[in-house]
DNA sequence: AATGAATGAGCATTCATTCAT
DNA sequence: TATGAATGAATGCTCATTCAT
């Protein structure tokens, strides 16, 4: 049997499901579609995820739970704010370079306002946002100034990490750029420089402001 | 009759779908639910558009020809690349906060893979790219670095701007912040400095690594 | 054309389900047997009916809406309590014969408790006990008696009325009876026999009894 | 372990199934509603038996031999015609009170035309008729009368006993009466006159018109 | 005797589009 | 321009059944 070749179905089904989703969007996509690339029988969508919706459901779900984990283990306490920025730009590309369909799903499909993923998106981004505010908050910052720079630097901080998986695919185009480990390499540097760039010039800005 | 309240058929169908799709999805929406939205009987969109994708289609191109007239019309080659800066995101914010539904079908629907609407982007995009070669290489740089820069620094910075749109949606429910006139004022403020800064920080690290 | 020979698909659809689902059963029968029986586009179902359980809906309304116009319109307040029975009964066998497939429906699908339909059905029986009552009463009986004879003989005259139809296509095949002009002759007055000689003999057991 | 608890997966299979088709229908009724209910594996259906049209078949045929046991050992030749009829009608309303699902599935079932349970039902509603000519023969009848009234009146009566349990839960709504021990004694007396009467008067009729 | 996974056919419904009026 | 009816394909999902274990 060649069986061991395949992963379980169930698995299959997921990175089927993130391939198309990512590629043509959450509408777009129908279960045959998915069931014909994971090479399964539509019926076993309902099974193991009780319908389409499941399986966005789940991908997002297991996209969260597999960055926080990462993040939390890796975090150092003992680290300056600017080392443990450099070193979580670091972390989130690799994690989105190795989930980079699962990010564009994840990015992607958020404005779906089917009531299920609302309210997933919601939870989940939201634990972003604590995860950024109690690292923002070792840059010195007044409590005030801190919370409205958490709130429109933390969107655009998390833009800028995943600019590759939205636009690069485009830009590589005219560029003829190939997205290989050089290539990640020197993402890496020029979009950390980019955020602590940014964050510093937004904190000066800020204390001369008061 | 009311009907004098209206705007015309084609134009009440751009506006529902621009809402629409931005809220749930090109491929979620269904052309009743778009006619039903404008008002209009739904064999008008075929009508009008020839078809659902023509929506979409003329959705982009109109955003970014506004867009781009906007950005000529305001260009002053006099000022210097900081002032060109500065008055660009000032410019871009402005306009993607009154084309709000329009600017959200642009980026969600990014990932569609339909021929037509592919070609249309990679056309946009390019267009895009090529304007802020021509703002990014008024800074001191190599041309070397200047093309890595701008492949990379380019996504980076358009996500920067519409971060906002993409996110806020969710971080101003924990933070309970308005998108009025005062947080847009505050919005460009902080994300020029944050591009601003960011650009400077690459820049430098550039020529430190020469 | 040949378009004159077809009802309009409306009526075909209805004509088509009632004749289905009094063979087979509500359950048993699909959209596109009944759609292909009326020769309509399967779509076309949900068009007129919004789903398959609206045909079910529109069947036993128009039957019960026939049914009472052609009671009301028939009613004669002159009439004594017998010939009123003896009236009623032609009449409602004559109804059920030329609406075989809607009554068939109607009582064999009694069971099916979709709350849409429950609903329908608890309604329009009332109206059947109620006509009944009104007739009832005008047999000599204390108030007491009255309620629980048309309680109970309600049911069992209903169903003694429209017992050829669940019965008889069995029946027939044994005793080799057509269903022509002749024997609904016969049925109607054999039915009004049994039907006044059991109300009369419970009339008397009533009195009998006080 | 509490399975001492549960008669036999088997028999549960036959009751959950009978409940679930008298409520909602056999067409409706999904295997796994009735496993679910039966607690038992879906598997298990078709294993005992043979898919579930099997189960209608065995529970339409141990409804009728429980029935014809019975009236095979309460019947006594000594007893009047009279008598017969009372014993029978009260024998047959008690036996359709202790197995109410059953009759229900077997009313309401009827006109599902699966050729396998079209056969059944023709074989077992014959045995019905038999047993019914065999009583009625011994009112003074010439023959061709007695064909035209058993053929006629066999359907009645049959449908007169069950009445209540096809329409009462619906008269039960508007009257507030509760199916228990009284109103069954009750119910036993006023169907019994009912149909005595209802013989005598059409005896009398046919006497007449001879 | 019992299970969970799997199958292929079928379900009711909705889709974008077309067409005669 | 505008409409309501109509079409055929596709939608997500569930069906009864089977099978290896």
């Amino acid at each position: 049997m060649n069986s061991d070749m395949k992963s379980e179905p169930r698995v299959r089904i997921l990175q089927a499901a993130a391939e198309l989703f990512a590629r043509r969007g959450y509408g777009l996509v129908g279960v045959r579609e998915i069931a014909s690339l994971a090479e399964v029988n539509v019926a076993m969508i309902s099974y193991y995820f009780e319908g389409k919706i499941g399986i966005l459901h789940t991908i997002i779900d297991t996209f969260f739970d597999l960055y926080f984990k990462l993040v939390e283990k890796e975090y150092d306490p003992e680290m300056t704010p600017e080392e443990s920025i450099r070193h979580l730009v670091a972390l989130s590309i690799g994690f989105m370079r190795q989930h980079e369909d699962e990010a564009l799903v994840m990015f992607n499909q958020l404005p779906i306002d089917e009531p299920e993923i609302q309210d997933l998106k919601v939870q989940r981004i939201r634990q972003l946002f604590v995860a950024m505010d109690g690292l923002i908050s070792r840059f010195s910052m007044n409590p005030t100034a801190r919370k409205r720079t958490i709130a429109i630097l933390g969107p655009a901080i998390i833009n800028t990490l995943y600019s590759h998986l939205l636009l690069h695919p485009l830009s590589a185009g005219f560029f003829k750029i190939e997205k290989d480990d050089l290539f990640y390499e020197e993402y890496i540097k020029l979009i950390t420089e980019f955020v602590l760039g940014g964050i510093r010039s937004v904190q000066n800005y800020i204390l001369q402001e008061e």
